[in-house]
DNA sequence: TATGAATGAGATTTCATTCAT
DNA sequence: GATGAATGAAATCTCATTCAT
């Protein structure tokens, strides 16, 4: 969802190129921001450079976001606070087992944010999230907690349908975003490697973790009810 | 652990306390940059501030080093790349099977390093490498490369000796180190939590890490040679 | 007082509604720039607002003055300079004593530019005249030396027909407009007043300041023809 | 007071240059910024002018005074605010009528603070005080209100002693306040004179004041006691 | 005529580093 | 050796003014 447009907007598409770019320019700004803040962080990167990069000049950054800091919570909200009410929606309507879905959640994680820049958002806050309050408790409030919230609700459908033993929910939810966390991190750091390529393979190594928390997860005989 | 003191310390205790004090400058500085650039990041700490947990001037901090830089990498080779020939050295000697080798080192590396404050300074690396390419390329050199080289050394000998799969042992590498450095991003991360305890024992995961990678490693009937 | 209006609007009253709001835009602006500019100051008072608040935008206000400056300037001859061809006429025709004359005098201005917010532009312009030289030329130009030349010719006419005693005019003027510059500094002036309301009547304030001129004005018996 | 010295430093005259320089260095960017804040305001000086004037770059200004809002909170106390215990302590040792304090307060008011910079002060927290509402806030605390507090000792000192009628305190306040401010306004304006030197005479002016207040204090016969 | 998106000079503040003492 | 005052480049953010539409 880039720019919101009204109805009347929808039925009227001749635009001048002006107009046309005005309705860019957040989306523009927000995809410049978000390669330079994955890429320099928070702090390394200079406003002005955003806005070089979206091809724009200092001023008109400021024309659309009041600040830097503020720039960086749209950035979030854009790629990954803003999108749970998407994501708890489809989970909802999620049929079939349990393990399925748990599988499913953490395939589609990383199609949709470990694989792309947006991981590198959760790996900025990791590094710097110290030095700037505000958006620490931002990120946590827009993003950490609607994922936890959505794990949550995962892992007691497995128990309530019986389908996972009845373990410390909080504890299992740490087991599931372990691997998450440490793939982002891993991807975005060249730091591990000591020529090139890493040879760890992300999918392989999140399946085998979702198999791990899996077996943990499962209804043993023997186990007391 | 309060300050580290280098083998020429150890062996030369006599000293007046003005001479003491003097040749202590260093290592106090090293400290307390270890303190600061853990808790706060190397752009974030300021020159100022590690002088004065020190209890020394701006101006004696630039007497001893440099430059901020040249100041972090003598922290990384107090903590991490100084110690390598110490222990290498305890790896040659060492007698036993290469599981329990294996098994060893990790649990040392925990308590040497994922338990202490260095472990941060890899956390810091992954996070602000990226800005500072002098300090990457240093910490790669200097950290990276002969830790690798001594996995690397452990897995060889495995392999010489039968004990285990002749697998690829560039990636097998990773295999040890992901669940290692795992852990230290995670230690140095309250980003994660929504509220306070983290739910993840890092003795026991890392426990299971090394025996899933040993299964790993293991000689099994139908391979082949 | 909603919108001064020019006298040629007053003797055209016939217009359609859209050549009306046409014709308004200066007045509606220059209204704006009234309010804004005593109530924050020129250097304070950004070009956007002044626009804002008289329901146009940004290009519009430029379009009708080039520059904050030339709208200031407008601003001024609007409500002071541009008034003393009136006011100067009105006291051509004044019937009466000269002392009648002064009070007269003083009380109109008190109505009509002491109570009004035009007062707030004398203040203005002795706050930040330093910093803007141009409009302090225009304002001692347009406001400052006809005021004067007014005051002159009344007391000049109190001299002539012996009303008064051969006083040094130009001494006399400060006398006049002393009282008048310190009530228009006075109410606008939140600064000297520790808790609300201030104790100073202005208008007993203007009437004992006019008889203490009149006095000092006054011809007295022994006094050197 | 310029810069308190300890004990020590009073006895230990061998000063290098540069300790010197440090010592004279917050007393030549106080004296540096009420210059330039008295010309051309608050807003308008720029930091970087103040520090060029005392003979310092810009970052040297910082190493002494946080902010711009804090440098001039320090003119203040230096000019204004921190001399109320002195003034206090003179006032509380004064011998001799009320009436006589009073002139005397208003004659070393004019000398100390009128005809000084320190005038500037007053006139640009009523230009500016607006704007910036901390500073207006710290000014009415530590200048206003002291002010009040001193003359009002004065009234109740007269009434008390029967020098006075009774009258109401706060409003004669005003009554004592009101010249004084006009000529702290006045004096900082070229903008009432049309060419050159003012024909106002502050003292006369002030002296005239100080009679009108005091007759309107006067007991006289036929007052209700 | 009217708009409002875009510009960019300019202001405050930080901090690694230097160097006189 | 030790100090800490001084420096100045660099970063964020504002706002009068322009100009394509």
């Amino acid at each position: 969802m880039p720019t919101p447009r009204s109805l009347v907007d929808k039925f009227c598409p001749v635009r001048s190129k002006r107009e046309r770019r005005k309705e860019a320019r957040p989306g523009e700004l927000l995809a410049a921001a978000l390669d330079l803040f994955v890429e320099k962080g928070f702090a390394a990167t200079r406003s002005e450079e955003v806005a070089a990069r979206a091809g724009v000049s200092k001023g008109t950054l400021f024309l659309y976001f009041p600040s830097k800091e503020e720039l960086f919570k749209a950035v979030i909200m854009e790629n990954l606070g803003g999108r749970f009410t998407e994501w708890n929606a489809e989970f909802e309507a999620f049929e079939g087992t349990t393990a399925e879905m748990l599988r499913y959640c953490m395939n589609v994680w990383w199609e949709r944010v470990g694989l792309t820049k947006a991981s590198g958002l959760t790996k900025l806050m990791m590094s710097e999230g110290g030095n700037f309050p505000d958006l620490a408790e931002f990120y946590r409030e827009q993003v950490v907690r609607p994922g936890h919230d959505l794990l949550r609700r995962i892992l007691q459908r497995g128990i309530d349908r019986g389908e996972f033993a009845p373990v410390d929910i909080d504890h299992a939810i740490y087991s599931v975003i372990a691997p998450m966390v440490f793939l982002m991190l891993w991807k975005h750091s060249a730091m591990v490697c000591v020529d090139g390529e890493s040879a760890l393979d992300p999918e392989k190594f999140l399946a085998t973790q979702a198999e791990t928390v899996l077996y943990g997860l499962s209804v043993r005989p023997g186990d007391k009810a």
